[in-house]
DNA sequence: ATGCCTCAGCTCCTGAGA
C-alpha cells in the first residue's frame, strides 16, 4: 500500500500536474495540503476519472487540505476535535485497517511573533487528540507539511538558520514529542541521499542549488513500523515549469 | 536587506508563505 503527501501550493494552478504525477504514480492515498480553495471549487471530477474518490476541507485564499484514495474513506473528521481553529489544516479518514491523517501545520512566521504562538498552541491541541486517536486506531499515518525540521540533517544551512523558523528548538521539541509517543519519522527509517529536502525557496534559484529544508513528514504508529518498505521525497514535480515550491514524498507499507 | 519568487484577491499592490 502506498501513501504520499504533497503540499501543492494552489489545488487550481497544480491540477494538472497533480494528475500527471498520480499518473505515474498510482498511490492508494495522496494527502494534499494548501488548496487555497473552497470546496465548491474542489475537482472532485477530475479525481473521480483519475480512479480516485476525495474529501476535501477547503478554505478561501489559504490553507485548505484534501485526502484523495483509491477505495472508500469513512469516518471523515475535519480539523482537531478539542481544538478550535478557523483555519482548514487537518482531514482524517479510515482507509482500510489504517487511520490517515492529513494535515497542515502552522508556519509560524517567526519566533515571538502572533503566529509562533498559534503554531505553539496547534501543536499541543494535536498532541492532545493524537494520544486519545493512537489509543483507537493504532495502524496509523500522520503526514503532511509540518513546517518544522527535526534537525540539522533536514537543513542546508544549520548555522544561518539557527533558532530560525522552522528551526527552533521550542518547534523541534514538539515533533520529538509526537516520536516519544510511538510515532516513527518514516523517512529516516532508512539510508537516504545526503541533503534529502522537501521544500526549496523559489526564490534565488533555491532548487537548483538545492537550498532547502526537510519539512513534510511521513509518521507511522509502532505497529506500521515493521511494515515498512520504503520512504522517499519525490524531486521530479519540482522541475516542472510552474512547481510547488514542495515536493511530494511517498511511502511503501507491505 | 523593507530585497529575491509565487499565489490569491477588497488584483496593477499587499499579505503570506517558509
Amino acid at each position: 500500500m502506498q501513501f504520499a503527501t504533497w503540499n501543492v501550493n494552489s489545488l487550481s494552478v497544480r491540477l494538472p500536474q497533480v494528475l500527471d504525477w498520480l499518473a505515474s504514480n498510482p498511490v492508494d492515498v495522496l494527502a494534499l495540503q494548501e488548496l487555497k480553495l473552497t470546496d465548491d471549487k474542489f475537482p472532485f471530477d477530475a479525481f473521480a476519472a483519475a480512479g480516485y474518490q476525495a474529501h476535501c476541507f477547503g478554505q478561501k485564499t489559504y490553507n485548505g487540505v484534501a485526502l484523495l484514495s483509491r477505495s472508500e474513506a469513512s469516518d471523515v473528521v475535519r480539523n482537531i476535535p478539542g481544538f478550535d481553529d478557523d483555519m482548514a489544516r487537518v482531514i482524517s479518514a479510515s482507509i482500510g485497517k489504517t487511520r490517515v491523517i492529513g494535515a497542515y501545520f502552522p508556519n509560524g512566521q517567526a519566533p515571538g511573533s502572533e503566529k509562533f504562538e498559534y503554531k505553539m498552541e496547534w501543536l499541543k491541541g494535536l498532541r492532545n487528540w493524537l494520544k486519545t486517536e493512537l489509543v483507537q486506531h493504532p495502524e496509523l499515518v500522520l503526514m503532511g507539511d509540518f513546517n518544522i525540521t527535526f534537525d540539522d540533517l533536514d537543513v542546508w544551512d544549520p548555522q544561518g538558520m539557527y533558532e530560525q523558523i522552522h528551526c527552533t528548538e521550542a518547534e523541534r521539541y514538539h515533533l520529538r514529542a509526537l516520536i516519544a509517543m510511538g510515532l516513527s519519522d518514516s523517512f529516516r527509517l532508512f539510508e537516504q541521499p545526503a541533503k534529502s529536502y522537501s521544500w526549496w525557496d523559489y526564490r534565488d534559484f533555491g532548487f537548483r542549488r538545492n537550498r532547502g529544508l526537510r519539512i513534510d513528514h511521513i509518521l507511522v504508529s509502532a505497529a506500521l513500523r515493521p511494515r515498512v518498505q520504503s520512504c522517499l521525497i519525490d524531486k521530479t514535480p519540482r522541475k516542472n515549469e510552474r512547481p510547488s515550491d514542495h515536493a511530494p514524498v511517498l511511502l511503501s507499507i507491505s
